[in-house]
DNA sequence: GCGACAG
DNA sequence: ATCTTGTCGC
């Protein structure tokens, strides 16, 4: 339940050191099923303004398997770290757990808009994020970052196994037809069947699942700050 | 040296 | 990620 504190500089590390501590926590992540009935499942999707020198992380949580919206919150903080494949943890997770922060309803699950262990050193922004909060999380990619996989046949559900070299990392995963599928990989505590049943179980007609394509919204929406909002 | 490269 | 209008297709 409740959550670290996250000491002002934490976060503050040079590329170098990021990757040192990427190779340490790689081994906490836990890849099977520990997490018991999902009642509230979340989503979380960070966005940019004033030209990216400002992060804006929303945090949306609905009902499982209903999908009813239950909270929304948002937190802003200035970016400290740039963006490097590989480190996005370290450039968006400080903003995200302080949206998490002011949530009052902790979520079951969280699905997280980018790589869980389908990364080079497996200790993506999803799983770096579960294994700091102990929280059950899911990778939801919108592109690949590492491994490859077979062609993916069209119908909404169809997946291909996501490889590197014999290691199965994730699952490329056609959550609707007609659109390119999404990568889905273990985030922490969930192991690959539960987190593409959880995606697919969250999908309602569009590419990215609810939780995702709520939060993504809420990050895009601002009433005041930077853009008007759409 | 030449690509690839989450958001 | 973000800058941005119209436009092609189901």
């Amino acid at each position: 339940m409740p959550l670290p504190h996250v000491p002002p500089h934490a976060w503050e590390v040079s590329p170098e050191e990021a990757v040192a501590i990427q190779m340490q926590w790689r081994e906490r992540v836990i890849r099977v099923d520990c997490l018991g009935e999902v009642r509230t499942i979340a989503g979380v999707d960070v966005g940019f303004e004033d030209e990216g020198r400002v992060a804006r992380a929303a945090v949306v949580v609905l009902d499982f398997p209903g999908l009813v919206m239950r909270e929304q919150v948002l937190a802003r903080r200035p970016v400290t770290f740039p963006y490097v494949p590989g480190l996005l943890s370290f450039r968006e997770a400080p903003v995200i757990l302080e949206a998490l922060a002011r949530l009052r309803l902790w979520p079951d699950v969280l699905l997280v808009d980018g790589q869980g262990i389908a990364h080079p050193r497996r200790l993506g922004i999803a799983s770096h994020l579960g294994v700091w909060c102990d929280l059950p999380t899911v990778g939801v990619a919108k592109s690949r970052l590492v491994g490859q996989h077979a062609p993916v046949a069209e119908a909404a559900g169809a997946w291909q196994p996501l490889y590197e070299g014999d290691e199965v990392i994730g699952a490329a995963l056609r959550t609707r037809a007609g659109v390119r599928p999404v990568y889905v990989s273990i985030g922490h505590r969930v192991s690959l069947e539960t987190a593409i049943d959880l995606v697919m179980r969250c999908t309602r007609g569009y590419r990215l699942p609810e939780p995702l394509r709520l939060a993504h919204h809420l990050a895009s929406v601002v009433e005041k700050g930077g853009k008007e909002g759409r």
